[in-house]
DNA sequence: AACTAGTGTGGGAGCGCTCCCATTGCCATA
DNA sequence: TATGGCAATGGGAGCGCTCCCACACTAGTT
């Protein structure tokens, strides 16, 4: 079948891949040995280590993983979550993005991701079973709702977890998310600089956390500059075109002379200025927009959408480097080190031709 | 140290999770037994099956996958490769959808998806490695150049292997791929319909099939349209916006009187339809375009653009099942039952403002 | 009554590592 | 010369499964 050849006469191997067991006879050494220069241990002499790491060339010798998490219970694996949901909803490229930079991190580490769509309850709850195998040292979770008990279930597990966004202010689990107050406050502050005056938003949905904080931020920036908080000029979407579009009919119906308007994602934008545009409003001369995620689709509006950028790939090492950490923490057994367990990274405003 | 604590006199666990042993000692039964009731063997009475059954609920018990994969020799996991060079160029929500697919086969197979994004040719040969440690069983590789020498290397691990595309007309490895020539040959026609003559095309880098055959479509449209074929309407592109952008601008130097262009992806579309407004050219009016991907860009250009729809999700799922079939072939020894090695799956075009 | 042919079932023998306890040899010290 | 200490090493004892052989036990044959 798909065996080996006749090949390999030259090395001492008869079938399948070699054992650490045949590179210590090849060696002429013991097996702790050839583990010990395997795992980079430092009470091996600087002879053994060479003839041993002969050994391993010749032979193309690679431990195998599963012996190894056996009897190290560790398996250089982590998972990372995301909700297919959510996977649909978000700017395209926000969990490619993101999963581009765990994976770097990961690969830096020498550790492997495993990428977890969660489609439906009964997937997650086969998720969990996963976990309890003993298949990944920690956990990445991406976009978790407000009430989400996932991240808590799975500490009571014992696996390490850091959370993309928090699901409120005081999150006890570590997390790492971008600055989505400081994210609306900018855009205000955009937009007031601009000369604009009626500065409406449109929200996500309020039960994420995400959502709140830009409003958050949408009203803080006004405060700053002086302006009343008008809850007409607020309303809310759901992360969706349509649900942009919605928002903005709101909007234009509750206040027509508004002339800007804050979007707290680049899709839902999109969606509003579909609206604008059938409305007869001009943009950015009528009304301007500012959208979030500095996403392809701000580039390709027209106009170019001025878009809240965030530094997601920069979140994924983060969260990666932070789990690390934390499972090394634990495997080494060395208290935890008490590093911060949550990251707040800056965003930045990309100025275009929409306001 | 991590002997019995006290906690657990519930069940019969004492620490940690649960064992196979004391699964079977609870259920008054061997470990053989239950293994064969986790495991689905038919050689078990129904009562045992009942006992075990009950045993294993009551301690909570999940087997180990580390043991299994050293015990079973397989990983119940495959590995998704996708060159990170790549995952920059594509229309965005390729891989993703990509991803989106494999996942949903392998959730429904139970298997985990090990996701690996290479980014240098040092984390190519740490991906070998790491086959040969024997994670997973089995390899999808996406987006393979033409002189890629990783399937057949795969191949030679004794590792199944089913690729996304393929790297000539002749692969020998299997693969899914989406119907390009019948792409380019109905985006002509559509174009000759409208009653275009002078059709242009901005091809992808001509060392990927996948571009040649958006080009041989584009060649037989033409051919079956009675029109003769014209080498100065057929310029280069690289899948980038810029490529797109240049490969405009030398189709406009070359023959100002082309009226409609077929691009071979809708980010170079997008590069295009920006040459094409600078030139002072209308779109669909002066110029009509035809895009290939039905991404979110071809969705939110001015005017909406006309595309290739390709099946990727669907081409996502048949991999994964290919694969899967292939996998249980080599396990159960059953000799290979030669089904399909490969699959063409059907484009479609989605009509929208741009012609 | 002695046989065959199944079913169910128990449990030994690994799978290929890591962990850790011995053991060896060597040098410095008493 | 005896003694302790330490670096380097060997290898036993698992880790928690799957595989498979052997052994009951039943029931249907001659």
């Amino acid at each position: 079948m798909s065996y080996e050849g006749s090949s390999a006469v030259v090395n001492g191997r008869q079938n399948g891949r070699p054992t650490l067991e045949q590179v210590a006879a090849r060696a002429g050494v013991g097996r702790g040995t050839v583990s010990r220069v395997i795992n980079g241990s430092p009470r091996v002499s600087e002879q053994t280590r060479t003839a041993v790491a002969r050994a391993v060339a010749e032979l193309g010798y690679v431990p195998n993983q599963a012996a190894r998490a056996l009897a190290g219970s560790r398996t250089d694996a982590i998972a990372l979550v995301i909700p297919e949901a959510e996977a649909r909803l978000f700017a395209e490229p926000y969990f490619l993005d993101l999963i581009r930079g765990v994976s770097a991190e990961l690969a830096d580490a020498d550790k492997q991701l495993l990428l977890t769509l969660v489609r439906s309850e009964q997937e997650r709850q086969r998720f969990e079973q996963y976990l309890a195998a003993q298949r990944v040292d920690g956990v990445l979770l991406a976009s978790v709702h407000g009430d989400d008990p996932l991240p808590d279930r799975i500490r009571e597990l014992g696996l390490p977890v850091v959370m993309n966004g928090r699901r409120s202010e005081a999150e006890p689990v570590p997390y790492v998310d971008s600055d989505n107050i400081g994210a609306g406050r900018a855009a205000v502050a955009h937009l007031v600089g601009g000369g604009r005056s009626r500065i409406a938003t449109v929200t996500g949905p309020l039960d994420m956390y995400v959502a709140r904080a830009r409003l958050g931020g949408y009203r803080a920036g006004l405060a700053e500059a002086g302006h009343a908080p008008d809850e007409a000029l607020v309303s809310a979407g759901d992360f969706t075109e349509e649900g942009g579009r919605r928002a903005m009919r709101l909007l234009l119906d509750r206040r027509p002379d508004l002339d800007a308007v804050f979007v707290a994602s680049d899709v839902m934008a999109a969606g509003a200025r579909g609206v604008l545009r059938e409305a007869g409003r001009r943009v950015p001369e009528d009304v301007a927009l500012v959208g979030v995620d500095d996403s392809a689709v701000a580039r390709l509006m027209d106009p170019p959408l001025t878009s809240v950028r965030q530094p997601i790939e920069e979140m994924g090492r983060t969260m990666a480097r932070m789990l690390i950490r934390e499972i090394h923490g634990i495997q080494e057994g060395g208290e935890a080190s008490e590093e911060p367990r949550r990251h707040v990274l800056p965003t930045e405003l990309i100025v275009r031709e929409s306001c």
